[in-house]
DNA sequence: TGCCGTGTGTGCGCTAGCGCACATAAAAAT
DNA sequence: ATTTTTATGTGCGCTAGCGCACACACGGCA
């Protein structure tokens, strides 16, 4: 039997015909780029742990997750990482394509299992230099991007694990649907540039204070406005920029 | 008499008679396009501390730096402060103008004093959205310029106060002219976001070293490979981008 | 010449987070 | 049902950087 109804029956749903209006920006698009773009878009499935494109290397796609995240990190000499922003369903990965590098010193790297569209490089290019609404369109979330990537850099520098853990779970969820992640620690020390037991640590805490409830990789958000009262300001001063800039007219 | 052979003859001239081109971006613009922008470009004074645009604010000009450097920092709820990036007169300040949003959550401000341009919000608009070169340069910028931001994020996270101070002199020192900075401690550690202390350590360090050599807010760099054997590999990640994004075709 | 303000040096005790080395426990494999 | 793998819990000593409280010391100004 086909399994169309069983448990995951919304979720197996849009596996089985992914919408690319779910992201965003593809949403935004007026009527006729909307069919311009609409042939051209390929489906792809975003595994846990794919590298989208890897530092310094020229990137072949632009991709417009939906139900996956993906995370731009930079990975060190040493080894050690940091998250440098999530990208969901609200953007795109790979703006260097139309800002003109055409690379980055980052990596994009799937950190939330899920679907998402891509474009070719040069179909976006020549998209891009049409101008007018979809080149608006795509600094403007360039600008939401660059206001996360600033608020990191500030986060990093002042405030303590525990607050940007609760950051960090606030900004993923923002990006899905549901209120649970899939996502060990150990992942998420490796976004943050902390120690697993740190976040051990700080996910107890927040277990304790009946805020989340967790187990083997999977993350249950329990009290949403309890976390935003134990964030820092970087959360909302990031949410608030991208509503400002990208204000959702229809929702899919 | 009119001091114009005095000790700082240089300079005193400079004062007299700024040039726009000692902008790289001004100077990188061709024939006819700057001949369109030389009259709108306005002189400006940049003093010490000025703020050139406040965090939320609406962008009233856009500024290109000649002889001086301006931070973008982002000021928090408590009062501590954190530098976003450095822009002299490689880049320009307000991209957010061009970008869409027409304002940031950070702020501009002087660092070092000196002199630069000016174009008015309207204009720059204008310009931007001819499209051509002028704005895939600007892009290009935009995009060396998020470079340095994700790396201002990654050295906040792993690296030690010492290399910070290092990098942070590197990249204050290349968008100035020469050896010496005009900067005091307490200025530093604002801009880092650390303690004065910690910077009066670290400078001790590079001062015992052979480094440089400073007193009441002047400091004098005196063995620059030495200080890019101590930063750690983010001050050459972003001179990497910077120069692979924006070649300098021609130095007035 | 002496004074005062602004920069810089120094010495505490304190805490968050690190690195390491394990102990447990839940799922997956056979 | 037993073993193996993977995820999480815990404990320890260690260090960088913080916050605070001063002591100097240079340089301009009276």
């Amino acid at each position: 039997m086909v399994p169309l109804i069983d448990k995951k029956a919304s979720t197996a749903l849009d596996a089985k015909a992914p919408n690319p209006r779910q992201n965003h920006l593809l949403a935004a698009l007026a009527g006729d780029e909307w069919q311009r773009w609409q042939p051209l878009l390929e489906h792809v499935e975003m595994p846990l742990g794919h590298v989208l494109y890897e530092s310094g290397k020229t990137l072949s796609h632009i991709y417009f997750p939906t139900t996956s995240i993906v995370s731009l990190l930079y990975v060190m000499e040493n080894g050690a990482s940091a998250e440098i922003a999530v990208v969901g369903n609200e953007g795109l990965v790979g703006v260097s394509l139309f800002m003109g590098g055409g690379s980055t010193p980052s990596r994009a790297v799937v950190q939330s299992a899920g679907h998402g569209f891509r474009l070719k490089a040069k179909l976006m290019k020549d998209e891009f230099d049409r101008g007018g609404p979809v080149l608006h369109l795509l600094l403007r979330y360039t600008q939401a991007l660059i206001t996360q990537m600033s608020q990191t850099a500030v986060c990093n520098r002042h405030h303590s694990l525990d607050q940007q853990l609760c950051r960090w779970l606030l900004l993923s969820l923002d990006r899905l649907n549901g209120t649970e992640l899939v996502m060990t620690q150990e992942l998420i020390a490796n976004m943050l540039g902390v120690r697993r037991e740190g976040v051990t640590d700080g996910a107890n805490k927040l277990q304790h204070a009946g805020l989340i409830s967790y187990s083997r990789g999977r993350i249950k958000v329990l009290d949403r406005p309890g976390l935003e009262k134990r964030t820092c300001e970087c959360y909302a001063v990031v949410k608030k920029e991208y509503d400002r800039l990208l204000p959702l007219k229809t929702a899919t």
